[in-house]
DNA sequence: GTCTATATTAGGATAGAC
DNA sequence: GTCTATCCTAATATAGAC
């Protein structure tokens, strides 16, 4: 492996676990047991690390949440797309974590990070619109656009959120949590297979409770 | 006014408009025209003016909070109650902007911020709860508590997400939108005065539409 | 209480040898 | 590509005079 996707490898972890704001370069040249010179000879300095590792991101997140939009999800299938997101944050979280302080420092990120969480709203409304035309929902379009911004919002904070309750963090149980807390809001809405969605529902809930314990 | 007060007062203005991570001590020491030397006569540095404003935050956020649990709202009530949180945490956005960093740094700070969070939840269930049991809506235990938790996480990260996407931020008009995204939730669960709550929430949606024109 | 002057430190960055 | 040694800068903090 290449000493520049090592630093980008061992960063992106450093970054995650000690919080951005408490990595210096030479913290990171340390983990990696080479010379700080070393590191500015491949990256000058944490921020070009950190932009590339964004790009990194927003690839991935990107290719995740726009994959409904070529083939609409069927009613099972919400709750692993809900899942890989919140997964995807979660390897990523030290961006989430401090984004005011990161974007205020990396402009060039922060018309690329508006960008995509508009792009959050936009596909869900289209996943919901796609539900309320489909049958399956019965929804006025305020409170459609409502829900897709409330999706669009927990899709960013929501691991922030539980970080600030909990000690524990984008476990598994924190993510299902996630997922159960989008899902659960169509429920009033449900008119087509409300039985079979009931149920799909009670059982991802127990699911969850049983990991919890 | 004593040079105490001033220093909190002008610091906090300092750290909503530029972040706190980019005021220096003498930077406030600089907009108060006094020297840095005297700053660090009454504060021993930016840590414990940070401290004392987590303080008188939490304590006017605290009072507003608690105000529904000695006496229950009238419906008419709740966009006021929601209105004057948000507008709490408008004026001391900063702590907001960069939670985990400052909690990172603040280990004191972290344990009754969360606190705080936690009673945020057990406010808006007591709030819904109240509701539900009054007649006016109808929610099962498990939508309720996750509207709650909803509730909670918006109440504190939708100014945040307002700021991310647009670059005007807690303006009336935001918070407005702010305050019609937590209540127009209750929509599909009310019952009792069903007219009179949506003649309400329609009223404010175009007083909200209006002021953004 | 307030000032001036100075000290300390840590993060960030580079030059030049190998 | 990698290392050692060194430098620069800005934030932070204190001493001592007024």
């Amino acid at each position: 492996m290449k000493t520049k996707d090592k630093i980008l490898q061992y960063s992106l972890q450093l970054f995650n676990d000690e919080g951005e704001q408490n990595v210096t370069p030479v913290d990171i040249a340390n983990v990696l047991d080479i010379s700080p010179g070393n590191l500015y000879y491949h990256f000058k300095g944490k921020d070009p690390i950190i932009h590339q590792l964004f790009l990194d991101f927003e690839e991935e997140f990107l290719m995740v949440l726009n994959a409904p939009i070529d083939k609409p999800l069927e009613l099972s299938d919400n709750w692993v797309y809900f899942y890989i997101l919140f997964e995807e944050i979660a390897d990523f979280r030290f961006f989430y974590r401090n984004l005011q302080s990161i974007l205020e420092r990396y402009p060039e990120l922060e018309s690329r990070f508006r960008k995509l969480v508009r792009q959050k709203v936009k596909t869900m409304t289209s996943i919901l619109s796609n539900l309320d035309k489909s049958g399956f929902l019965a929804i006025s379009e305020v409170e459609l656009d409502q829900m897709a911004e409330r999706f669009a919002l927990q899709l960013t904070y929501w691991p922030t959120y539980q970080a600030l309750l909990d000690v524990q963090t984008s476990t598994p149980v924190s993510i299902h949590k996630g997922v159960f807390g989008l899902i659960s809001q169509l429920t009033p809405y449900v008119v087509e297979g409300a039985d079979e969605f009931l149920i799909l529902l009670t059982e991802f809930r127990d699911k969850m409770l049983k990991n919890v314990s």
